[in-house]
DNA sequence: AAATATAATTGAACATTGTTTAATATTAAT
DNA sequence: ATTAATATTAAACAATGTTCAATTATATTT
């Protein structure tokens, strides 16, 4: 068998990001398998290795687009007029809404470790990541601790909804993430 | 084949940890699997399962050990006549010293969704998070509050090794994983 | 238009996994 | 001495990621 020619190469990458991110929200992280990706899209897996490397290519490639549409929430959050705290409360809110509303994607994003690099992975991560550089910026006395602060918080909402997701620590209180967050907002906008 | 003797289960139980945690620090996470813990410990896989309900398992109790050689480091460093901030801050420098020292076992225990759960498991976390939570309590108005603060603290770890690990944010300054300690204990002792 | 080159797709295979199980050999109990 | 219980193994199974020669449709050249 060969060449069908039924889609171009942005089609097919587009086919199978779409299936595979459809396979992780139905069926978690581990359900992802070339297989089951190459039957959704109704081809085999040897024509995924032509368009991507491996399967950790089409895991990046999923991410990317989890981290784009979560950076566009982002900005379609952000108004001119906000105070910074304002503004950082509400990206930390969106952060644990996007956690809330897509565990799957999330744990395929920032639960399990990556082995795949590349520069649109960068850049995915940067579109996120300076728009909270920018919240945090009004409110420091210089870009490094801005960056510093940024990455504080950042690593805070990661480790609350690790948290909350693994559930592990709930034994006399569950501690909502939303409850532990304002305490922390509280503290770290003083 | 059948019945060597050679081990008692509890024998048979030590050698496996002991060959699958050292696999794990030599090799990593992923390189952990059944047929190389069974040639480890000279045995086949077969034997393994009579000794652990599946790799699960065996992943867990390599975590387990991991976890309370933790909970002992903390409780050496513990003085008696130490401030509540002097004890928090040399919990937290324990946390990133065991990431720096043993960052595959660090990666096992907390970098990866653990699908196996058990009373020792849970135990041994407690055997960590206790301490946390005592050496807060001082500094809190309640015993809910210190527990709110504990998880904080706590999931700011997490964040900060992980960040370090991932190395994806190092773009303009690296930010040693100390520094954001550091600054982030100041706000949150205050 | 014909011949040739290029590229896409597949099925089949390979190596590695976790896991199960029937067979077997050793120990323990009767 | 016979029987029962148990530990161990080899072999097999299913599922995984991945590779590749063979095949066929399209593109290019003559």
């Amino acid at each position: 068998m060969a060449r069908r020619k039924d889609h171009s190469r942005e089609e097919l990458t587009q086919l199978a990001i779409q299936a595979g991110r459809q396979i992780v929200i139905d069926q978690g992280p581990n359900a992802l398998t070339t297989r089951k990706v190459a039957q959704a899209i109704g081809y085999t897996p040897g024509t995924l290795y032509n368009v991507f490397k491996n399967i950790d290519a089409l895991i990046a490639a999923i991410n990317i687009e989890s981290m784009h549409s979560f950076a566009d929430s982002l900005r379609t959050l952000h108004q001119p007029g906000e105070t910074s705290e304002s503004r950082i409360r509400r990206i930390a809110q969106a952060y644990l809404d996007f956690h809330h509303a897509q565990p799957q994607l999330w744990s395929l994003l920032f639960a399990q470790p990556l082995n795949y690099n590349s520069d649109d992975y960068h850049a995915a991560i940067h579109a996120i990541f300076d728009q909270v550089c920018d919240a945090i910026m009004p409110l420091s006395s210089s870009p490094t601790l801005a960056r510093q602060k940024a990455k504080i918080l950042w690593s805070t909402l990661h480790g609350i909804c690790l948290l909350q997701q693994s559930g592990k620590l709930n034994v006399s209180e569950p501690d909502p993430a939303e409850d532990l967050l304002t305490h922390f907002l509280d503290q770290f906008l003083q």
